[in-house]
DNA sequence: GAATTCCTCTTGGTCGGACCAAACTTTTCG
DNA sequence: CGAAAAGTTTGGTCCGACCAAGAGGAATTC
């Protein structure tokens, strides 16, 4: 615990830290203030040269840190653009060991359980609090679900905005992206079961359900649906591929 | 002697990747299966260089990715030490970032937000289903509260502590180490509050409130305790410093 | 003999220059 | 005017070099 390195705006890495951290500050500082505009391409790496008096080495590792940070997007052959830190700026950082993690025994049942928990709480809430402008957002969205039942595609589309309503619910953004994370890591393995208009017919029931106990303001009701209509979906996720933990 | 010659490297710069990938994805194969055993120091730059028969600087360039997943504890003048990768180094991993938007205005009260939603289903669940295991648990975090009522210090770390054992009721990793990134993150506007042994005796006060509730089987007390508990604690908070949003 | 100081070798951080191929611009031409 | 060709910029990679700090061992001291 002494590795209080005060992080002092001004000068931090003359005592021994390393160069590009000060040009990461300071390119963090102007993208965060708007000096360099979301978006927009940074400028060349010779011109940063000159800019910040470094050597391509250090800037264009100050570059790949920012990279790694999510405030720039950096695909190989190209500029680098700047990028407005945002929270699914944070969920794309962590997607590569979060990866690793799931490739674990027991990671996306971990994953997958968490998940239930936090919807669990969704629907209550939804029950309890859900405002009329949710409620008619999870009317629409259940009724996009309907209607393509006879499209697995679609309707897997549909399904996965259904749930995203519910993170909607709680205006807070953190929700949104936590939807955001288990749609992108869970969706390789969800994706991988076998799809039918029947089950789609099973699911859009257990959404309906879903739906009329937050309408009739029943929050105990509204969670069990939600528990059986997870715990149903993850059995045959596990039954297409039995090795998942 | 290297009887690669320049085979391998190469081979995926020809599709547009960085040659730096090649030896990143070699080297995290290597520290995930225990090829390079976990806290050991990575060899030296100039022997990977050998070994990949690769240029330092994509030695390097490899080096601070795996360093930014978190397979890699790089400090400035040392030798990376190889990390296994858990969830804590996801989280660690996300840091930067998350630190960021915690500055901008609503960030520490979404955080906050979050963190209540969660901690309401947890004690839920502990209400319903916590073992003899847990609730000893937290029958001993809470006598070690009360006896810390009269130092601050030590009150903070058992306060922390107490919640602490409400994540590790799930049985499920994601847990505890979300409890961690909110201790983490929370705790540098936390710390800032006024504690006092009064404020203390408070807190120790609504901890039992919320362990009765879970002896005594009732979620709705249980809920409805430690939402008045964490959202008590967050309006000091926001006394002690109004511009968190 | 153990602790300390000093010296040397190693190693990470940085630099500058160079080359290539892909991306971007400008010019040329049908 | 639009497409193809020529020219320029730029990111990716490699090389060789230098420096200062770390690591290890030798010499020195108590």
């Amino acid at each position: 615990m002494s590795q209080e390195d005060s992080r002092g705006v001004l000068e931090a890495a003359h005592s021994g830290g390393r160069a590009s951290d000060t040009i990461v500050d300071r390119l963090q500082h102007q993208i965060l203030s708007g000096e360099l505009p979301d978006k927009s391409p940074l400028p060349s790496e010779r011109d940063l040269m000159e800019r910040f008096s470094a050597s391509r080495t250090v800037i264009r590792e100050a570059v790949a840190t920012l990279a790694s940070r999510g405030l720039l997007d950096a695909k190989p052959r190209f500029r680098p653009i700047v990028r407005k830190p945002g929270y699914d700026t944070a969920l794309a950082s962590v997607g590569s060991i979060v990866e690793l993690l799931l490739e674990q025994k027991g990671g996306v049942g971990s994953l997958f359980q968490s998940r239930v928990f936090v919807e669990r709480g969704l629907v209550r809430d939804a029950a309890v609090s859900a405002g009329k402008s949710d409620i008619a957002n999870l009317k629409d969205a259940l009724q996009r679900n309907q209607d393509a039942i006879e499209d697995s595609n679609v309707f897997y589309a549909t399904d996965v905005a259904f749930h995203a309503v519910l993170y909607q619910i709680p205006r807070n953004p953190i929700f949104p992206t936590l939807h955001n994370a288990y749609a992108t890591w869970l969706a390789p393995h969800w994706s991988r079961m076998l799809r039918s208009p029947e089950r789609n017919r099973v699911n859009y029931a257990s959404h309906e359900t879903i739906y009329m106990a937050i309408l009739e303001r029943d929050p105990d009701a509204a969670e069990e649906a939600l528990v059986d209509h997870l715990n149903t979906a993850w059995e045959h996720v596990r039954q297409t591929f039995g090795d998942v933990g």
